[in-house]
DNA sequence: TTGACTAGACCGACCAGTCGGTTTATAGTT
DNA sequence: AACTATAAACCGACTGGTCGGTCTAGTCAA
């Protein structure tokens, strides 16, 4: 707890800093004021903010994954189960997860032009997030002889509706709306895999 | 064209650059210097940055939807046959609409705790925005005798998808995302309104 | 004693916002 | 039509303060 380095109690305040205001909204003053760390200290491990910013994103992509890549779902056998079961464990997970954002989806939005180096890394980050849930979501489209939508492009989708469903959710000031936007894609892929449900 | 006001220009100029850049990387001398204006005319046309950022998010809103309430859809007399033509149209649109972003997304991302009048005043433009869609989507819904999903519940999630899916555009660098993604709202409207289609 | 790390005063560039003054548009008077 | 009066729109140099980033002086473990 207080065994953590500069370095990475540096970076666990830009992730909650960034992820509510944004990149540039969020200065090295706040970040070392509310990691309770110098300023020189700041500079020892990082070149500039931007390269702190990078390596936030992506110790962000990866904690995010191990929190939701061992859950119950994945002692299910049947893949078209096992990837409903994992987008409702997703749904359980969401309040916590993103309770005050996503750190890639706020930063991404304010970088396209202005930051290449950062935007070409969330684009990475994202991939790799993406090509993890394919992964579950592939086989249960497979099982179904579903050809005509890839489990990469339903990835996005679920990504891009776990995004929007953020900035819902943000602006309407009512974290419900977050569950319910991964709940409404929960019924798509319910309704694309033809699974019988009590009416 | 040019006997605009300043005050419109730097409206105009705000909307281009905050859609791209967020409220906080964009800075009035960008602005005033887009917009061809000084900043003493920035000043007596706005009390201040925050008063500007929220009359471009009103103007932007007003000019967008103004953009997607006629179309040929509005011919349809099939409630159901009428959403779907309206998603579709927005489909179409949706590259020319959100080439660059959303302003409202883009700004919702930043200010949640930081400005609470620019968010209110966000939440109250999307609802209206929303309440705008729903006044498409609910015939469709009890058309079909659906009672589960409210018109209202549906569009929040239609502008989560939106929105969603300017992100995975913009973060991927590929435009066709945001296609694609209103693409599967689509589809998930097809489905849950039992529209049969060719396979 | 050396080298990784901490500390915070300090720097110049840049930020939002100000201010005194000029130009332009409108209206009334003759 | 010509002149004056008034108000609003517009202008850009300027200001106080904040920004990301630097620098020198330490601390401490091996």
């Amino acid at each position: 707890m207080s065994k953590q380095t500069a370095k990475q109690k540096v970076i666990d305040a830009a992730q909650q800093l960034m992820t509510s205001r944004g990149y540039s909204a969020t200065t090295v003053d706040e970040i070392v004021k509310l990691a309770g760390v110098a300023k020189g200290s700041f500079y020892h491990a990082f070149q500039s903010k931007e390269e702190l910013a990078i390596a936030a994103l992506e110790d962000y992509e990866e904690k995010g994954w191990a929190l939701v890549s061992n859950g119950p779902y994945v002692e299910i056998d049947d893949p078209v189960e096992r990837a409903l079961a994992f987008v409702q464990f997703i749904e359980d997970k969401s309040a916590d997860l993103w309770a005050h954002g996503c750190l890639l989806g706020s930063v991404s939005i304010e970088v396209a032009h202005s930051y290449p180096e950062v935007i070409q890394r969330i684009d990475e980050l994202f991939d790799e997030f993406e090509d993890n849930l394919a992964a579950i979501l592939t086989p249960a489209l497979e099982a179904r002889g579903i050809t005509d939508i890839t489990g990469k492009a339903l990835s996005i989708h679920f990504l891009a509706v776990i995004e929007g469903s953020i900035i819902t959710a943000k602006s309407h000031l009512n974290p419900s709306y977050l569950q319910q936007g991964i709940a409404h894609f929960k019924h798509y892929l319910e309704l694309l895999l033809a699974v019988d449900k009590a009416m």
